[in-house]
This record gives structure tokens, sequence and C-alpha cells, in this order.
DNA sequence: GCGAACTTAGCACGATCGTTCGCACTAAAT
DNA sequence: ATTTAGTGCGAACGATCGTGCTAAGTTCGC
């Protein structure tokens, strides 16, 4: 018995690197159209179209229609961490952390990523009824957003940055809240002040207002 | 010339008093599964089987799917000004308008009224990349809350019972997104600690806390 | 450079989608 | 009581859905 066997074991396929790249770019396109369509009403056929191949050759990258739902909500949870979690890293610890999140996000949102606003604040909502490894997939991410930023409001308290009266759940909740409602706000209305609301919203919740 | 001519040339259609009975029912159904799988994934066969009738007959009453999903959106309103706006309505002017609104909604959710949550958070995201009548009927109503809270706000300020540097629009916002966090937690976890936690928010943020 | 494994396309399947048509039934107005 | 029109069902349409099968074409380890 040789050791290909052990390898076979451990992973039952070895993909190639033109099939790597179409599945990429395949998740690209998938990401962008679940914020059109939704993760349920994103279709084979449509996301094939869109990329110019074939709904048997695209569907072989993924064997079923949940393991694609599945591997695109790790892609939009990719393009989310790169976009608005790490620059929010990059900054100096607390409270200033806190207001980049928020920055981060609203750019991430004016800069149209996605052409339907933030991926997950979608798929929440259109997953939340319907139980699987896709809603938790969503469900798992959601949460850690929400424990990043309560971090954020702990480092920031300690630091003395916030009231020590202030709650981490409770702010985290809040600042999630305001993240949710300029996200409706501008997918709806397609309207750029929304996010100038948003930001002064945000500067006078976490006191860095000038005035007052 | 009879005046039967002129109430013709408002309205093309005169409907029986059991036809208005189904339409009735059909339209809670379809409130209700519209918050399951969304007003695109809401499907004519789903909802006929849902009320136990055919498609066909079911269709008679709307004449196309959008005409459906429009007098969904319409019946969703209608549900919502009962259980949220008119309580809030009930209270006295000002502050307590604005606690009543925001305690209405959370009883909205835990009552179960939609399997789905708030009609309106969902249907906004889901909306809002689809241009069309639907669309615009969504986003007035999401309007139109927004700025009933926007004049509980300004009248709380009026009485002194808010600080005059509380500016009405972006308080309104704010509880907005606390109430859109509260809807997608409790949908995504289905937890009514959810709904406690955002209860506490509320509380503090319009300053109704007895501490602090 | 041979051969095995991965990639992609073509075709077809059963199911369901929104929609239409024709026909029975029945409530309401004459 | 007769007519009129709203109501509802059954069947069917073309299209699209997710999903398989088969068979070429292509990369890559040996």
């Amino acid at each position: 018995m040789t050791e290909s066997a052990a390898s076979q074991r451990t992973r039952a396929r070895q993909p190639r690197a033109d099939g790597e790249r179409t599945r990429a770019a395949i998740l690209r396109a998938a990401a962008s159209l679940a914020t059109v369509d939704g993760l349920e009403g994103l279709s084979i056929g449509n996301l094939a179209a869109a990329i110019g191949m074939s709904k048997s050759g695209l569907y072989a990258h993924f064997g079923s229609k949940q393991e694609l739902q599945l591997a695109t909500v790790q892609e939009a949870g990719r393009i989310f961490a790169g976009e608005v979690v790490q620059p929010a890293l990059a900054a100096p610890a607390g409270l200033a952390q806190l207001a980049a999140v928020c920055e981060a996000f609203f750019e991430h949102l004016q800069r149209r990523t996605f052409p339907g606003g933030c991926f997950f604040a979608g798929a929440a909502l259109e997953m939340g009824t319907r139980p699987g490894p896709v809603k938790e997939a969503v469900a798992a991410f959601q949460s850690g957003f929400v424990d990043l930023i309560k971090g954020f409001v702990a480092t920031a308290i300690e630091q003395g940055e916030l009231p020590a009266g202030e709650d981490p759940q409770q702010l985290a909740f809040e600042l999630n809240g305001i993240i949710l409602a300029t996200d409706t706000n501008f997918v709806l209305h397609d309207d750029p002040a929304v996010l100038d609301l948003a930001r002064q919203v945000v500067r006078r919740r976490l006191g860095l207002d000038p005035q007052r």
C-alpha cells in the first residue's frame, strides 16, 4: 500500500490550478449576485451565465447548491474581513478601533463592493428562518462580528476612553444596529447622505464630537 | 347614461362578498409566508397549497405576481400599523410614545405575528435592489415609520423630556437601528433574551433608566 | 510522454415557476 | 326567475429550477 492512500483519506479530491482559479471567479461572482437575488434566489443557471460557463461545469465544483451557498458565505466572509475587519484591527486598540470599524463599513458600502449592500445583513434575514449549515455559517459570522465590536468597547472602557458605566454588550448591540440601519437605508434609497448621517450618529454616540 | 358607468371608470371590477373574504385570507397567509420565503420567493403554488385552493383560482384575484406582492405589502402595512403604530399613538405624546413604539415592536416580535420576524425589515433588504412599484411601496412605508419616530422625538424635545441638543433625525435613525438589530438577532438566533437586551438599550438611550 | 485525475460541456430528467384558457358554479341584481 | 358577472378548478403552456450522466479536453505526477 502506497502513501497515496493516506493523502486520499484526508482529502478526497485534489484540485488543479485552473480549477482553483475558476472556483475563485465563481465565488466572487456568487457573492455579488447573492446580494441582489439572495442566497436562495441565487441560481446555478444565472451564475453560470454571469461568468460565461455551463451549468454543469460550474456545478461540478460544488456538487450541490447548498455547498455552493456555503462556499459563497465563506467567500463573502473573506471579503468582509479584508475590507472591514482588517482596517479596524490596524487602528490603535480601543476607541479608535471602534470608530475605524464603523468607518470601514461605511466605506465598504460607499465603494459598492457588492451591488446589494452588506452581504451578511441580507443573508441573516433571509436564512434566519431556514435551519441548516448555511444559516449556522451566517449566524457564526454575525456573532463573531458583534463579539469583535464588544471587545473594542471593553478595551476602550479599560483605557478610560468610554464611561465606566458603558456596557460592552449594549453598546456593541447599538453599533450593530447603526450599521444595519445604514445598510438598509442605503440599499433602499440609494442615497449617500445616509452615510453622512450614520457617521454623525457614530461620532456622537462615541463622544468623538468636538462640540457637546 | 346611468351612474354605473362612473363607478366602473374608477373600479374595473366589482368584487363579491365571498371573494373579498377569500382575498383577505390569501393576503394574511401571503404576509406570513413572505417573511419566510421572501416577497420574491413567495410562490403562487405554495401560497395556494397553504390555504387549500388552486393556483389558478388564487391567481384570478390578482392577475400577476407583482399585484399579489403589492397587495401583500399593503396587508403587512395594515398589520404593522395595528400592532405597532396604533399602540404607540395611544400613549401620551412625546417620550412615552417613543418608548411605546419600541415596546410595541418588541412585542410584535415576541408574539410571533409573522414566523420570519419583521416583514418590512426583510422586504427592504430584499427589494432594495429590485426597482419597481413593490420596492417603492416598501420604501414608502419604511420612510413613514422613521418619520413617525422623528415626530415623537421632536415632541419629546419640545416638552423637555429629551435634551435640547438631541437631533430628531439622528435619534430616529438610532432607534430604527436598534429595532433592526433586534429583529435580525431575534430571527437569527431565536433567542428571547435579545428582546430583554434591546429593552435595556432603549431605556438607557432614552434616559428612562432609574440608576444613572 | 503515459496515464490517471481534474475540468468542462452537452444533454436530459422531473419538478416547479408564473401565466393563460375554458368551463362549471354561484351570488347578486334585474 | 332570468340574466349577469364574479369565483374557483383543472389542465396545460414554455421557461427555469437543481441535479445527474456521459464524454471529450486538459493539467500534472510519474
